[in-house]
Parts: structure tokens; C-alpha cells; sequence
DNA sequence: CTAGGGTTAG
């Protein structure tokens, strides 16, 4: 087409008109320029077009990118690739790969631009078999040396978990910028890699490579996975040698209030915070977890509420960082009152939000309210079907949880090794051998997951608990796997329960040997002893442990009464109220004997698996006392609400009885969080069907 | 028209 002077010089004003908005995001302003295209005629120029999709895109409006795309009469690469990474940017990685496809169908030829999108929109999706037939389509186009396309292969099979992949193509990539190294030590910011991201940074700094925020962030993620604090510091310390000045760079700032939060310096987290100028909704995530994980709640939640005044922008994330503080709590009424503010923001609805919601819900015990609020879910992902099955199991609901596996298979969401943990646990806490079994079976032919040794560990558990134990050794014999403590500290505990001293020996011997300075080795081992009337071998163990010098973790539980959480450990009398805790106790168990013949069960005094404090008697056990101090506050008229109890470690036996006896005096039910799962007391009686 | 970084839910 020919045009006249003047009108290539307003296609050209045009043009560069669409490239100051696609830039500025000015959306109104590309409205505008693109309704005086088609006003003067410029439909179908080529460039213009391209431009027009460019902007849309990065404006935000994809749809209408498509259909300007749509209605091109000859669409070249760059038509192609605008839109492609107009999708990606919108988080559509699936219709970035379709149109990827649907250009080879076009007969026209991807240029590096189309690549690189291409290849991310294939980790984007989580596709690392796309990325890899891809990665090939490079290769023999001659591509894959080009280092924006090189870079983006190695940094996508770096995010999709395969890490040594990336590194061989790393090593042999020709000529790495600084981009190809951060993607690398970006790649080994974990906990198995975390040290070679630290001789790669150096590497980069001794080949002369400019080591720019990039690979600070991610080489001080890297250090913060493996627990380096020193190394932590010294990457803090060149920061400042090297003039990079943390008040002005976020990320970098960011990613090293996350490297103290995790080696446990909240205070020095806090600090880089403060030196902050502009302080992200991220930072401010990091920190109020960092506080929750010290142990410091009301610290975290004072943040929460400074966060919310500072009018930096709330976002999905530290609403269900937040949520998970109040679930591993059980703080109900703050979880409850937290979601109510949620719903009302933008995105309310989004699935980590959700998915917390239900999971905090399911851990304070109110599984009908998790049920209602999983229902009414919009989108469900993986993880919300898992966070149910888990709650399920925890509750000893196995059928359900058996049932919503099956559910979700049908919803066509591929379970991953996280719901098969889950739905397998599940079966063992309620006893479901035979689907056990069978789920266990169908992962091992499932293509998408491998099996680790946590499943196993489930089937040896469910095997061991119904006394099959000969099976569940043999199990153990056949795996892939070198056996680890945790599979045999399973086995164990299921030879305790079945009274089984001579494998329990053998299991307990390989044991100390491999795992020796875990206390709950010993204390199981000398319990399957003692239970079985080897006192002298029970004595050696616990010897062995004492001359160790081996502590347990001290037992508390909680209860939370009018907003307030009240903590005892055992044997504690700092309440106000324990003389007065110690009577409602001392009453109900007298009422008890008179009923039905409850005495304490001793064995658990003698050498209980949790055995809180040497002073401790289980008169004074943290779950009983927070139990009676429930009771005073609730009452000890009959019914009532349903009183919710947690326990850090596991529920003692003669606790478990003992609340089962107050259940039926007074007519209560109670709900008890343990360290493993949920018992729910009504009538006598207890929901747990896996309890010893 | 293209490549890289810090926070979350199981």
C-alpha cells in the first residue's frame, strides 16, 4: 500500500501515541488513539495493529487485544507473540500455549520473543513436559544459545523442580550474563541446594560478573532455607560495603527481614524493616509471621493492625498468613472475626484466602462451618480439596475423607503426594485398612505422583495399628527407600500397642542406633518394656536416655475463654484460680468412682509417653487442668456449648478417660486438639476410634 | 513482541 506523506505521518504519530500508553498503562488514552485509527482508516496496517494488541495487554485488556487480533487480516510473529504474552500476563498460561500452538498452524515461525514466552508460559502452567518439548523446539532452531531464550529454558526447569536439569544446562550454556546466574541461584534457593547458591554467587563476583538486587534477594533466600545466619550476615554486610542502600530497594530489603525472621531474630528483622522507606504489604507479611512463629501473637496481630493503618494495600496473602496463625491456635473468635473483614475486600473470594478459612475452621474444631465455607467455594485447587481430607482425617472421619478423595478425582483435580498423604493418614487414624490399601496401590500406578516414604509410612501405620505388624515390617522391607526413624518410629509405637517385645526390641535397638538423641525413642521403647513386665530392660533404656541428658518437649495445653487464651503446662499453679480448678476436679473424680469404678490409670504416670514434668502427677496434667478451669467458667450445669481444649503434645491415656467419665456426669461435650488429631467427647464416649 | 528477585493456604 502506498501512502501520501501526510498520512504516513499521522500513522507514525499513531504509533508512537500506542507506545506511550502500552507504557504508561493510560487505558483511556489507547481507547482513544484506537477509535481514531479506525476513523482513519488504519484497520488493517499491520503495525498499528500490533501496537494496538500490545497496548491492550499490557493495559490489562486482553479481550480486547483478541479482538483486534481477531480481525487482522495477516497476523506476522509479532502479532503472535503480542498476544501470547498479553495472556501470560494476565495469568492465562494455557491460552499463551494454545496460541503458540495454533501458530505453527498459521505456518509462521517464532522468533526468540515467542520463545522465551513460550517457555514460560509452560512453568507458568506447570507443564514441564510442554517446557521441555519446547526446550526442543529451540535446540532445533538454533535458538536455545540465544540468552534470553537459554535463560528462560534453565530458569524453567529450575521452577519446576528440576534442578539438576537446569544446572547441566547451565554449566554448558556459552555465554552467561548475569541474568543466567541469578535464574541459577534463584534455582538452588531451597533447603537441599541453598550452599550452591552461595559458590555461585561468589563464582559470579570472582568471574567479574556485576552482581546486581537480584541476586542478593535470591542468594539470601537461599542462605535463610539452609539456616545461615552467619553467612546470612556477611551477605548483609557486603550489601552495605558495596554502597547498595537497603531503604530504596524492597525486594532486597524484603528477602533479608525473611532470612532473620527464619533464623529466629525478630528483633534485627524488625530493624531492616524500620530502615525502610516505603514499606510493602510483603515485608509486612514477613514480619507478622515472623512474630506468630516466635511464639509472639499478640505482637503479630499488633502488626496486623499498624499494617492496616498505614494504608499500605492489604492482599490475599497476609490474610491467610494470618489465618494460619489462628488456625495453628485455634483462636476462633479472631479467625471468625478476621474472615468477616476478608469477605468484604476484593479478594475475599481468592483461594489461599479460602483455603485458610476452611483450614482454620477444621483446626478450632468447627467442621460443619469448614464444610459450609468449602461448599460455597467458587474455584476449588488441590490444596482446598486437601485441606478437607486432612480436617477429615484429623477427625477421625475417615469415610468422609475416603469419599471427598474420590470427590475430588471426579472434579478432575489430579491429587498430588500431599493429598495422598492426607486421605492415607486419614485411613489409618480411622482404621481403614483395606482402602489403605487400595489408594496406596492406585499411587503407585499413578503417572503424576512417585511415592515417598511418608505414604509408605501411612500403610506400615494402618497395617501396624490393626496388628498386622509381620506385614507392615515386610512392607518396609520391600520400599526404595533406605528406611528413615520416622517409619520405624511408627512400626514401634504399633508394637506397643499390640504388646509386641520381641520386634519391638529389634525396631527399638535400630533405633537408638540411628536416631539417638530423640527422647521419644527411648520413652517408647521403655514403655513396650515396662507394659510387658521387663523392668529391668525399661530401666536400662531410660538410663541410657538420662545419662544422654535427652529432654522432652514440655506439655501444654490451652483453652480460650471470652477472647482470652489461658495456658497451663503441667503441674502448673500460676492460675489464680487452681485451688478452686483443683476441687472441680478432685469432685468429678470421686463422682466417677462412685459411678463407674475410674481409677487413675497408672501406667500412664509411670512412664507416659509424654511425661511432662518429673513433678507432674496426673492429677496436675496441663489437659486437666485446663479442663477444669473450663468447666468453672462454662459451669457444671448439664449440656451447655461444646468446650474445644488443645494440647501441644499428645492427649495423655487417663486424661483420655477421664474427660470420657465427665463427658457422661455432666452431660458435656468436649473437644480435644492434640498433636494428632481431633477427640470429641460426648456421652462417654470418644470420636477417636485409634486411641491407647 | 522476550529472560531473573522477597511474603501465603495442605
Amino acid at each position: 500500500m502506498f501512502l501520501s506523506a501526510s498520512l504516513n505521518f499521522e500513522r507514525q504519530k499513531l504509533a508512537d501515541f500506542l507506545r506511550k500508553c502500552s507504557k504508561g498503562l493510560l487505558i483511556g488514552q489507547g481507547l482513544k488513539a484506537h477509535a481514531a485509527l479506525e476513523k482513519m482508516g488504519f484497520n488493517s496496517d499491520l503495525m498499528l495493529s500490533n501496537d494496538l494488541i500490545d497496548m491492550y495487554a499490557k493495559c490489562g485488556r486482553v479481550d480486547i487485544a483478541a479482538q483486534v487480533f481477531d480481525k487482522m487480516p495477516d497476523r506476522n510473529v509479532v502479532s503472535w507473540t503480542s498476544l501470547m504474552s498479553g495472556c501470560l500476563r494476565n495469568g492465562d498460561a494455557f491460552g499463551a500455549l494454545s496460541l503458540f500452538l495454533a501458530m505453527w498452524g498459521a505456518e509462521v515461525r517464532p522468533n526468540e520473543y515467542t520463545l522465551s514466552t513460550a517457555v514460560k508460559a509452560c512453568w507458568s502452567a506447570g507443564s514441564v513436559e510442554s517446557g521441555s518439548q519446547v526446550h526442543a523446539v529451540c535446540v532445533k532452531t538454533g535458538f536455545d544459545v540465544v540468552s534470553v531464550v537459554g535463560n528462560s529454558i534453565i530458569d524453567m526447569y529450575a521452577k519446576c523442580g528440576r534442578v539438576e536439569d537446569a544446572a547441566r544446562l547451565f554449566d554448558a550454556f556459552p555465554e552467561k550474563n548475569a541474568i543466567c546466574y541469578n535464574v541459577m541461584i534463584a534455582g538452588y534457593a531451597s533447603e537441599e541446594n541453598g550452599h550452591k547458591a552461595v559458590i555461585l554467587f561468589r563464582d559470579m563476583r570472582v568471574k567479574g560478573i556485576v552482581s546486581d538486587e537480584f541476586s542478593y534477594a535470591s542468594v539470601l533466600k537461599a542462605v535463610g532455607c539452609v539456616g545461615a545466619v552467619r553467612q546470612g550476615a556477611q551477605v548483609h554486610a557486603s550489601l552495605i560495603v558495596e554502597g547498595f542502600p537497603i531503604s530504596g530497594k524492597k525486594i532486597v530489603a524484603g528477602a533479608l527481614i525473611d532470612l532473620y525472621v527464619k533464623c529466629g531474630c525478630v528483633r534485627e528483622a524488625r530493624e531492616v524493616f524500620e530502615q525502610c522507606e516505603e514499606k510493602s504489604v510483603v515485608s509486612w507479611t514477613t514480619l507478622i509471621l515472623g512474630y506468630a512463629q516466635n511464639g509472639s501473637v499478640a505482637e503479630a496481630m499488633e502488626c496486623f493492625r499498624q499494617l492496616m493503618e498505614s494504608g499500605v494495600e492489604i492482599d490475599g496473602f497476609v490474610i491467610s498468613s494470618l489465618m494460619g496463625v489462628f488456625a495453628d491456635l485455634a483462636l476462633v473468635d479472631q479467625g471468625k472475626q478476621t474472615h468477616c473483614y476478608a469477605m468484604k475486600l476484593p479478594f475475599g473470594l481468592d483461594l489461599s484466602v479460602c483455603n485458610s478459612v476452611v483450614d482454620m475452621y477444621l483446626k478450632c474444631g468447627l467442621v460443619e462451618e469448614a464444610e459450609r465455607h468449602f461448599d460455597e467455594m467458587p474455584v476449588k485447587n488441590v490444596i482446598s480439596w486437601t485441606v478437607m481430607i486432612t480436617g477429615y482425617g484429623k477427625h477421625g472421619i475417615g469415610e468422609s475423607a475416603v469419599r471427598l478423595f474420590d470427590r475430588m478425582q471426579s472434579e478432575n483435580v489430579q491429587p498430588d503426594e500431599v493429598s495422598y498423604l492426607a486421605v492415607l493418614s486419614a485411613c489409618s487414624h480411622s482404621g481403614l485398612v483395606k482402602d489403605s490399601q487400595n489408594i496406596f496401590f492406585k499411587l503407585c500406578l499413578d503417572r503424576h505422583v512417585k511415592p515417598k516414604i511418608e505414604h509408605y509410612a501411612c500403610v506400615v501405620d494402618s497395617l501396624g495399628r490393626a496388628g498386622r505388624l509381620q506385614e507392615a515390617r515386610n512392607l518396609i522391607d520391600s520400599m526404595p527407600f533406605r528406611p528413615n526413624a520416622g517409619i520405624w518410629q511408627t512400626l514401634l509405637s504399633a508394637c506397643k500397642v499390640h504388646g509386641n517385645v520381641e520386634m519391638g526390641r529389634e525396631v527399638g535397638n535400630i533405633l537408638l542406633d540411628s536416631d539417638g538423641e530423640n527422647s521419644v525413642n527411648y520413652v517408647m521403647l521403655s514403655n513396650i518394656f515396662a507394659n510387658a513386665g521387663y523392668w529391668k530392660d525399661a530401666e536400662k533404656v531410660r538410663e541410657i536416655a538420662k545419662t544422654k541428658g535427652l529432654k522432652k518437649v514440655a506439655g501444654r495445653s490451652w483453652v480460650e475463654i471470652d477472647k482470652k487464651v489461658h495456658i497451663f503446662f503441667g503441674g502448673d499453679d500460676t492460675h489464680p484460680l487452681t485451688p478452686e480448678i483443683h476441687a472441680v476436679l478432685e469432685e468429678l473424680e470421686k463422682k466417677m468412682k462412685e459411678e463407674s469404678g475410674y481409677t487413675h490409670m497408672v501406667q500412664y504416670a509411670l512412664h507416659d509417653v509424654e511425661e511432662e514434668s518429673k513433678a507432674a502427677n496426673l492429677k496436675a496434667h496441663s489437659e486437666k487442668l485446663a479442663l477444669g478451669l473450663a468447666l468453672i467458667c462454662h459451669g457444671l450445669e448439664e449440656g451447655g456449648d461444646m468446650i474445644r481444649i488443645f494440647k501441644n503434645l499428645r492427649v495423655c491415656g487417663d486424661c483420655h478417660e477421664f474427660i470420657k467419665g465427665v463427658s457422661k456426669i455432666l452431660k458435656k461435650v468436649f473437644l480435644v486438639r492434640d498433636s494428632n488429631r481431633f477427640h470429641k467427647f460426648e456421652n462417654g464416649l470418644c470420636s477417636c476410634k485409634d486411641y491407647w
